[in-house]
DNA sequence: GCTAATTGGCTCACTAACGGTTCAGAACAA
DNA sequence: TTGTTCTGAACCGTTAGTGAGCCAATTAGC
């Protein structure tokens, strides 16, 4: 009497996850579900693709298929997802958002600020082999996200800042360094310091995004 | 058996990494873990570059694999600071990002996200609770962010998400709901997802700086 | 100083397990 | 009858894990 089989055995699958049965772990296979219930594994797949079109569960060729949304979303978890951001995407975020933080900490810096700003691009002038002038570079960039005055902004950095100490970037920016680029690189730096010191928002905000787009190119050869 | 080896291994050395076992000292070679937890070296040295990706570790050929003092704390700390960001930043972060967020999806979206996008714009329009309408909103601004096709920014966008899931904001927003307010919010997403369909990025841009500098008003009080 | 052992880095071929797909035929309903 | 649903089975491509081997850097012992 195959009467709705499949359906039955979906509103079943339904019930034992949202019971937290599998909450964000691994289902088990279609074969195992077909012998436990005693049906064909189309059956099992015909149930499994409703759930799979209702979002309640995602499948992976030679992986298996996972319960969605079984923990509640964290902070951390997502900060643990974003680690495997890859470099491309990476740079897409710092050109949609370092040009705007610019302009604004052209407008909120205080002097104080600026000059340490300054002194940063100073250093970065200064540092002539690769890994010095990373730091300097970073603590550049970071110094200018601190005239925002915005703590969240100032963690949103540090949080892609250590994403790219992590190592793919890492190699990726070892392979593209050269002397050329870093004289380029502190050049674009310093037009950034001057529309800052000018509390200039809008030239500083091209001059962040002529500087990201140079490091773009640089980095993955576009 | 449960095909997570790696992922379960990784956990497992995570924790006696936290519980202080091999503080700074160097921890077993893999050959001699692979034999302690039964399985091969290939497997071992996944779940350490896990380890290794997120710094907690440092491998060196020759020497052995040394547990890092502060790297992996220093996300935690990230993590623990964006946790207590205050609604005002939070807004501000908002202004600066999604406004060029609706831009990039003015640009990129495909008509199945364009429609998807409207369809939420439909059921917020529909939903006549402050909880319903919540929910269709927060889904409407994730699918506008879904259309940028960047992982790394829908992230950001859930974790901005999280945050105003967070007591004090929910607070705040449930003070400031009502129905008329709820109609201009309707209005402006209207707007917003016009600009969209036009493929209009400046619209976009403007449109979803003034939906948020409204929602700003209105929570903030300014 | 030289050598051997140890250790992480890397590659390869192989196996097992998984979801994706297709098909012929049986069982039932309209 | 005709059409739908379920069965049973085969085969595919992908993925994770295995086991083995070799390399290069480092350390320890002679």
């Amino acid at each position: 009497m195959p009467r709705a089989v499949a359906e039955d055995l979906a509103r079943s699958l339904r019930q034992r996850i949202d019971s937290g049965e599998w909450s964000g772990r691994r289902m088990p296979p279609e074969r195992e579900l077909a012998a436990d219930y005693g049906v064909a594994r189309n059956t099992v797949r015909r149930a499994v693709e409703m759930l799979a079109d209702t979002g309640a569960i995602t499948r992976h060729v030679g992986r298996g298929t996972f319960v969605n949304g079984g923990v509640a979303p964290s902070v951390a978890a997502i900060v643990e997802r974003i680690e495997g951001t890859s470099p491309a995407d990476m740079m897409e975020i710092r050109l949609l958002i370092e040009p705007q933080a610019a302009a604004v900490a052209a407008l909120n810096a205080s002097l104080a600020e600026l000059s340490a700003v300054e002194e940063a691009h100073r250093a970065a002038e200064a540092a002539f082999d690769m890994p010095g002038f990373e730091a300097c570079d970073a603590e550049l960039h970071h110094r200018i996200f601190a005239c925002c005055r915005n703590e969240l902004l100032k963690e949103l950095h540090n949080l892609l800042t250590v994403l790219r100490h992590q190592t793919p970037w890492q190699e990726m920016k070892r392979r593209s360094f050269s002397e050329a680029r870093r004289l380029a690189y502190c050049a674009e730096h310093g037009a950034l310091v001057e529309a800052l010191k000018r509390r200039d928002p809008d030239a500083a905000r091209a001059a962040m995004h002529a500087h990201l787009k140079s490091v773009e190119a640089n980095m993955l050869g576009r």
